[in-house]
DNA sequence: TCTGGGGTCCTAGGACCC
DNA sequence: TCTGGGGTCCTAGGACCC
């Protein structure tokens, strides 16, 4: 064997069920459902896992707590707890951190990996050994020559597995999927795809790049074919992600009909991001206002600012000011508020 | 299944300017 | 006069992801 580079995708199976788990043993092997503030009969409150107890009953993430209180009675519903997931996040990727290796984390349950190495599957063997040593969490790896072939082969590998998906087998393993089987591109895009004639992989990979571009934008439409032909980005980046901008958003139980209890939220959510923002250390150059509508529609209003801030008292008028631009004549179920940050290069 | 919250990037169209 | 063409900025929306 030669040494050469490899991507590794190593992704936690079933993240945040199993940090539950590990804090309530007793819970090991029953049907659990974690999402909200743990109260089933929450309307508007949709599941963030469910264990694979709790999927037999036809519970799964995504899907309202009412819902799965319905198909699994005897499941036992926790709150979702953002800095738990957070510190188990963290002591995993310190145990990868701890190999000669480059790591790029990818959210709270994946990070690639980067090493030249010749031997992926012994590497990706003893990253698994070594992060169930220390945390007690399993993962799937998966092995490619890019982040797009290593992130597609993680899945085929869990759970607990190791998959090598290169160009070697590319052609065999992903030819005859949907497109959708690709990572960036979903049911929408993959409909209108279909519309066009392109139903697989192989028959994506094949398209006119020029008229891709044409129904997709010039960017998108070859990148799609990219995708198909099994390429991706392959560089992986250790330093740590700056963030583009911050949103907060709150979908009500219940309705607000009323204007002033309307801008009493969104004064309220500026001052959450603003508070966000200063404690990042980042100044704010825009900022949005969201609205979704009774029963599901969605509207968003922006306004850049005259010059960058960190003033919560800015932020909060500018969000009024620009919450004033829609028309509240329907009950709104959803407020958010989001602002772009200043990129430290500008 | 009456549909969360937090992100990123791309596109299209209008305004404005030269 | 009745109308070009390019470039940039800004906004709204769409799509994807975890």
């Amino acid at each position: 064997m030669s040494t050469r580079d490899w991507i590794l995708h190593v992704d936690l199976d079933q993240f945040i069920a199993a940090v539950e788990i590990l804090r309530h043993p007793e819970l090991r092997g029953k049907p659990v459902v974690v999402g909200g503030s743990g109260d089933p009969a929450q309307p508007r409150t949709v599941a963030a896992t469910a264990t694979y107890e709790a999927r037999e009953h036809g519970v799964h993430s995504g899907m309202p707590l009412r819902t799965a209180l319905r198909r699994c009675p005897e499941a036992v519903f926790l709150p979702s707890d953002p800095p738990a997931y957070e510190a188990a996040s963290e002591r995993v990727m310190a145990v990868l951190r701890d190999f000669p290796v480059r790591v790029e984390v990818w959210g709270w349950d994946e990070a690639f990996v980067g090493a030249a190495i010749d031997d992926p599957e012994a590497l990706a063997a003893a990253l698994q050994q070594a992060v169930h040593d220390r945390t007690e969490l399993s993962c799937s790896v998966g092995i490619g020559e890019n982040k797009h072939q290593a992130k597609l082969a993680s899945a085929f590998a869990k759970p607990a597995g190791i998959y090598r998906l290169t160009g070697a087998n590319w052609a065999e393993v992903m030819n005859d999927r949907p497109t959708d089987a690709l990572w960036g591109i979903g049911a929408r895009i993959s409909k209108r795809l279909a519309a066009l004639g392109l139903h697989t992989v192989a028959q994506l990979a094949a398209a006119d790049p020029a008229e891709l571009a044409g129904h997709f934008g010039p960017t998108n439409g070859p990148w799609y074919r990219y995708l198909a032909l099994g390429k991706g980005e392959a560089e992986v980046v250790t330093t740590p992600w700056i963030a583009r901008g911050h949103s907060r958003e709150t979908t009500f139980p219940h309705d607000l009909t009323d204007r002033d209890e309307i801008a009493r939220h969104v004064a309220g959510l500026a001052g959450h991001v603003a508070q966000d923002a200063a404690a990042a250390g980042r100044e704010v150059i825009r900022v949005s206002v969201k609205v979704r509508f009774a029963p599901f529609l969605t509207r968003t209003r922006q306004s850049k600012l005259p010059a960058p801030t960190t003033d919560a008292g800015v932020l909060s008028a500018a969000a009024l000011s620009v919450l004033g631009r829609f028309d509240l004549d329907r009950p709104v179920r959803l407020l958010g508020v989001a602002v772009d940050y200043t990129l430290p290069d500008q």
